[in-house]
DNA sequence: TTCATTACCTGACAGTTATCATTCTTTTCC
DNA sequence: GGAAAAGAATGATAACTGTCAGGTAATGAA
């Protein structure tokens, strides 16, 4: 981007801050704008008709919000919600969908990722529907390390509940507060209350591998 | 596109007929362009570890398979596969970026139908993870009647097999053969070998919303 | 046509997962 | 600090789904 079209960007957004249980936007909101994470992580999700909420993306520093729905013109298909405490600046559709129209690359840029998100997308949905839940937790737990990080004791540094996790990997919460027990008694995990650290990261990508 | 745009595009494709089974391209591979269905019916299908695969997306006329792999300049991550026979044809990578890059309004345009296609991308990944092989199966039926219609005797007009409708809900082949008589000796459906028509569209659809 | 192959179908069973009920623990907030 | 709320844990049970094993029907090639 130009200067001046990262100045008028610039001068067109707004800081928020966020608590952690707050919704940023609701599904079927119709958006008027994009917010970008400066601090914490939002989760993404959208409700099924049983009832439960999906997680479909977790959101950190640097990334955005709601562009597709900005892009498409359509209304949210997704609630972003705080997981912990957030700052979020909102960035009007009309400062984005103006550069997008003038400045080519920015736009490719913008279409790149889309389509990286894309492809990742359909992984989820291979995994979602061809393997177990415990794979899937075992799964979830290795993601949370490698995109998160351990903080000094080795514990996750993004502490979800265990109603989150269920929730992102698709099952009954009690199902996931089970599995976890089990990865525990086996050594695999440990807990203290609700955070949790891997012990043995190698046996988990074992699992998902499918041994 | 201008007009030199759409004949630089049109002198570089290249026609190609691809019989019912061929193989298109494979997981994997580099392509060095995006392929246009004008006619017949393609699956996009990737392999899980558990030796399955899983079906992604069914591509018919007008639509671009490859086009994700081309942008973001990583290879593919599905397989192409023709359900019937099939005409393609072959644009190389470099006659879509150069477009890309020159022409924003078309860049644009190819945005929007990506930021479409990753709202759904995030519905399958709930019905996948929320709903129950049944509602899947259901909503498969539908999905087709919608999307490519029926003949004259209500039949379904694209014809998948068991195996593939499987592939498409992420269950096993005889699970679904199951449900398939199931829904046959309720009347919801009728078959003549693997022809398939709806009989009962509306429980169907109440299947699929839970009642 | 006939054989061979593929697709379709069904039963029996085991394993997985959801649901409901209940208790215990941790966190939150005044 | 302590009450209230939220989260975590566990057992019992039923429903769902996958797997294996065995068939029959349909399809395609020689």
């Amino acid at each position: 981007m130009s200067k001046e079209e990262l100045k008028a960007v610039s001068d067109s957004k707004v800081m928020r801050k966020v608590k952690k249980g707050e919704l940023i936007f609701d599904e079927g909101e119709k958006l008027g704008g994009v917010y970008c994470v400066r601090n914490g992580v939002s989760k993404l999700a959208k409700l099924s008709s049983n009832g439960k909420d999906q997680i479909v993306k977790l959101a950190s520093k640097g990334e955005v919000l709601g562009q597709r729905s900005v892009v498409a013109e359509e209304h949210s298909n997704l609630s972003a919600t705080a997981v912990n405490d957030m700052e979020v600046c909102f960035v009007p559709k009309e400062a984005i969908v103006n550069t997008l129209h003038k400045n080519p690359d920015f736009t490719f840029e913008v279409l790149r990722h889309m389509a990286h998100d894309l492809r990742e997308a359909d992984d989820v949905i291979v995994n979602m529907s061809q393997k177990t839940v415990k794979q899937r937790i075992a799964e979830a737990l290795l993601y949370l390390k490698n995109r998160f990080g351990e903080d000094a004791d080795g514990f996750l540094t993004l502490v979800l509940s265990r109603e989150d996790i269920a929730n992102v990997v698709g099952t009954a919460t009690e199902s996931c507060i089970r599995i976890l027990s089990d990865f525990r008694k086996e050594g695999l995990i440990k807990t203290s209350g609700k955070r949790m650290a891997i012990v043995d990261a190698r046996k988990l990508q074992d699992l998902v591998d499918g041994f």
